[in-house]
DNA sequence: AAGTGGTCTAGACCACTAT
DNA sequence: TAGTGGTCTAGACCACTTC
């Protein structure tokens, strides 16, 4: 049943990935391309355009002239590091079922790191979101996310606190978010963070400091992370690219 | 002059990437992909992988319909996590032109953690490679590597000791190293790691657990490494992915 | 020698954006 | 409507591994 939308890639991107899941090849050797394009009826092209995909993903790896083979290590890898969206699918990536609470919610003149990257003038508004992500009452990240407050077209928002941000911003405002541009930070955690997440003071933490851009490259977002690392370890692959 | 080796496609994208480097697209506009196959000389399809890599590395950014651009911010990003691949690399794309300094090399009984991690029997020994990598005298990362002694083949290997790991593996075992497994740890410096690194006891840093594999996916060296925060700060594009 | 993944072509059609 | 990037095809040849 194979159709367009999703792209015939995806579709076979997804086809792969279940198969692994479901440990079909089981000396870990995945049949050979022409293989799968005949037996799923796409070209060869299309299925090397999935293969690739999961390479880059770390779940199968490729070796001219042998085979194309299941990288058992890659599965380890519950959150990539380039690929996160939302907290909730990291969360439910490593296997928790995570709620939300708001920690506070409101409109502040914005200090002068985040009006700077937000191409703010001093002291304009931005509506501040505090949240905590939880499981089991224990808490695993806090977020502090921070909008110009120019930018929401409803004054009716606040229901939606707990909507991920990237939802948020679709619904109240009309700048879409295209990607994020992070810095990992470390840090001791103290104070209100410490608190929040119910860790010692002084606790060696991860920080994000991230900007949120829309699909023109402007700033719509700022958003600062701070995980358990005792409950979240970010993991990746790193491989030799070329020039 | 495009020939074969390196690929049409990387020579494509070095083109690219220099043209964007010079500023030559003035309004951050690249030509249509038409256009770019015409005047290289080859197939769009060619023209299309070596804007897709681009993209990926964030360089620059694609809108159907209106046309491909250059990331301006994707321009900030000097050290892609997943790309790293020697710390002498990395430190050079930070404008810096790194020295090293070897802090010790010797065979030492594994220890648990490390044993484990490499597949050997409690108590065999490994070669450790404790590196630190500086500007003007200025320490910014420390390394320790971990290498099993029975993968070793010479025993005259001393005299390159500040040689990249990877390029070391290549010389001195069979195995050479095809990726890295990385954990990203945060903590605070300490003692012998403190004082190498130049900074003072307590400082949050961010560190690296790692382990490099074979193209058989079996472990040959285990890394940590620490990072002066203050100088050497890691980003990353994040992006929704499709499922 | 046979079989695998890697590269490349030429062309078709679709989806979306601009005007 | 014209032009752009997105998807897909069918086929060719190359580089490498395995037997």
């Amino acid at each position: 049943m194979i159709t367009r939308n999703p792209s015939l890639t995806d579709q076979v991107k997804a086809n792969l990935k279940r198969r692994i899941a479901e440990d079909e090849f089981e000396d870990g050797r995945i049949p050979p391309e022409t293989e799968l394009a005949a037996d799923l009826g796409v070209s060869r092209t299309t299925v090397r355009d999935a293969l690739t995909r999961l390479e880059n993903e770390g779940a199968i790896y490729r070796r001219q002239g042998s085979g194309t083979f299941v990288n058992e290590h890659g599965l380890q890898i519950k959150s990539r590091l380039e690929e996160i969206w939302s907290y909730e699918d990291v969360l439910e990536d490593h296997g928790y079922t995570p709620s939300v609470r708001v920690l506070s919610h409101g409109a502040v003149p914005a200090d002068p790191a985040t009006a700077e990257v937000l191409d703010l003038d001093a002291g304009e508004p931005v509506l501040v979101i505090e949240k905590l992500f939880l499981e089991d009452d224990e808490p695993v990240i806090l977020t502090r996310n921070r909008i110009p407050t120019q930018l929401i077209n409803d004054l009716d928002h606040r229901g939606d606190d707990t909507t991920p941000i990237y939802e948020f911003l679709e619904i109240h405002t009309d700048r879409a978010l295209a990607y994020y541009l992070s810095e990992i930070v470390p840090i001791a955690l103290d104070g209100e963070v410490a608190d929040a997440l119910g860790a010692p003071e002084g606790t060696p933490a991860i920080s994000f400091d991230e900007i949120g851009y829309d699909q023109n490259n402007e700033p719509v977002v700022r958003a600062t992370s701070y995980f358990r690392d005792d409950l979240l370890r970010f993991r990746l692959i790193r491989r030799k690219t070329r020039p």
